[in-house]
DNA sequence: TTGACGCGATACCTTTTGGTTTCATATATA
DNA sequence: TATATATGAAACCAAAAGGTATCGCGTCAA
């Protein structure tokens, strides 16, 4: 079974969520990223790793470089999830309108 | 502006997600949802006070009770979150779409 | 009115989280 | 080869998170 802890997890903290936006414009390597943060390279290589266990990002080695990039399949858990009370308040919809419906037919 | 803060906050926690779900079947008081944790009531209601702060649920007071209740509006800043990305996919699709159909225009 | 019930709030504790500093390792390059 | 660059990793710290126990307050019912 998939766990959608992780990705919930990543997405918790607004820097992790700022980062993925700014990964949506273009891959970047940790220096890259670190560079649009006021904080250490280490703390955003942490982030990095957070969002890389939630499966949101990929990783590929160039030469010295990690380049990260945005893994649109990372994405699924949070669909799902949502997805799930959609249909839920859909069905509440239906619901409402049979019992509508049901209520004009007793006229 | 709505800071989506909260919200992605109230869901980090699995719990918290547990007890959106069984909202989803009923409506519930702080007493009733404490019976399915293994948890104090007072653990409950923070994890409640928490989804109440995101936005997710709403509190309606009954007598002595407060009951609680998913709040189907509380869910659209993860909605708009995951249509930004979304629609960046698709924008690469078309883009590729259109790079291949340049590339042939080039035979 | 007097308990019992449902809840809110606070103090307190332990673990996790988000940050730092520092050092080690691998790769490019002069 | 020697040095600079890009990253990994670990130790450490303060604050936040998630839990407990406890007390107080309004509401229902005998």
């Amino acid at each position: 079974m998939i766990t959608e802890q992780p990705t919930f997890k990543a997405l918790a903290d607004p820097t992790r969520r700022e980062i993925l936006r700014q990964l949506s414009e273009t891959d970047m390597t940790i220096a890259q990223v670190s560079d649009n943060f006021d904080m250490t390279r280490a703390a955003v290589k942490k982030h990095l790793t957070v969002l890389n266990d939630g499966g949101l990002i990929t990783v590929r080695t160039r030469g010295r470089e990690r380049v990260n990039a945005l893994n649109p399949e990372g994405f699924a858990p949070v669909r799902d999830w949502l997805n799930f009370f959609e249909q839920f308040w859909d069905d509440r919809l239906t619901d409402l309108k049979s019992a509508i419906e049901k209520d004009h037919s007793d006229d």
